[in-house]
DNA sequence: ATGACCGACCATGTCGGA
């Protein structure tokens, strides 16, 4: 059966309710993970997600900053919210989708929101910047002996806070010294990638050299006329799935809508 | 500079985002 799962980096879930019922209404996603949701759990929007359609709710908050959630028309199980750089900063989860009710395969999710890493990409004068090469480094270590990198089938999103190749920034030139496009980082975001032997989803349907953006600057007067976005969000899935996947959308448009997260979401249909 | 911004919080500025 087709599962499709969105991404979405939502920039606080209580603000953006109005924008997340007409994605849920319009999109349909089946399960949609979200980061930055900057809330503790006991005042996340709990009673809005259940009348849409979405009771089973997985949530790894805090007052203020971060916060990721999973929310399922699907029930799972929770397995983890993991803690990474002995910080507790509510930058991971873990549920699992188990076999049975149409699903013909169980599968983990894990949802991430690595650190934006700061302005200055240099570690001994920027501890953000530090803290988000260690926190890479550690998902290269947690990833090398899990579900993924042993055959299991695994599914990994979110906002990784890293543009990896050339067209995922809007200029590779001029981003090198950009922190989420320095090269220090991304060697460690594709050993990551290459530790869990996870594939690039999105890439899959949209190879280079074509530009991929899910992230846009408030900054910008016009985002969509100066059009200098990021492939800041991401979609892994395991060895395991390939050929899984059946479509990706990134829903562009969503940066246009009234009060708008920086970020778009990202959907995948999965055939599991 | 690409950038004329945006959100949380015991708030009238400061921190974090990226």
């Amino acid at each position: 059966m087709v599962v499709s799962i969105a991404t979405w980096n939502i920039n606080s879930v209580r603000l953006r309710m109005p924008i997340v019922r007409k994605f849920l209404k319009s999109s349909e996603p089946d399960i949609l993970c979200l980061q930055e949701t900057k809330c503790p759990d006991e005042v996340f929007p709990h009673e809005q997600f259940e009348k849409l359609g979405y009771p089973h709710i997985a949530l790894h908050g805090q007052k203020g900053y971060h916060g990721v959630a999973v929310v399922s028309r699907r029930p799972f199980e929770s397995l983890s919210r993991d803690r990474f750089c002995d910080k507790e900063d509510a930058r991971h989860i873990a549920v699992k989708f188990n076999r049975g009710a149409g699903l013909s395969e169980s599968f983990t999710l894990h949802n991430f929101y690595i650190p934006a890493g700061g302005d200055i990409p240099d570690p001994a004068l920027n501890p953000k910047f530090a803290h988000k090469l260690n926190f890479l480094d550690e998902l290269v270590e947690c990833t090398a002996n899990r579900d993924s990198a042993n055959g299991k089938n695994a599914i990994l999103v979110g906002d990784l806070n890293v543009a990896p190749l050339e067209n995922d920034v809007w200029s590779h030139r001029q981003m090198l010294k950009v922190v989420s496009h320095t090269p220090v980082e991304v060697e460690k975001f594709t050993r990551a990638q290459e530790a869990g032997r996870w594939i690039d989803v999105m890439r899959g349907f949209i190879p280079e050299p074509e530009k991929l953006y899910t992230w846009w600057s408030y900054r910008a007067a016009d985002w969509l006329e100066s059009n200098r976005g990021r492939r800041l969000d991401h979609v892994w899935a395991s060895s395991s799935l390939k050929g899984a996947a059946q479509e990706m959308k990134i829903l562009s448009k969503a940066r246009g809508w009234e009060r708008p997260s920086d970020h778009v979401p990202v959907i995948v249909k999965f055939d599991l």
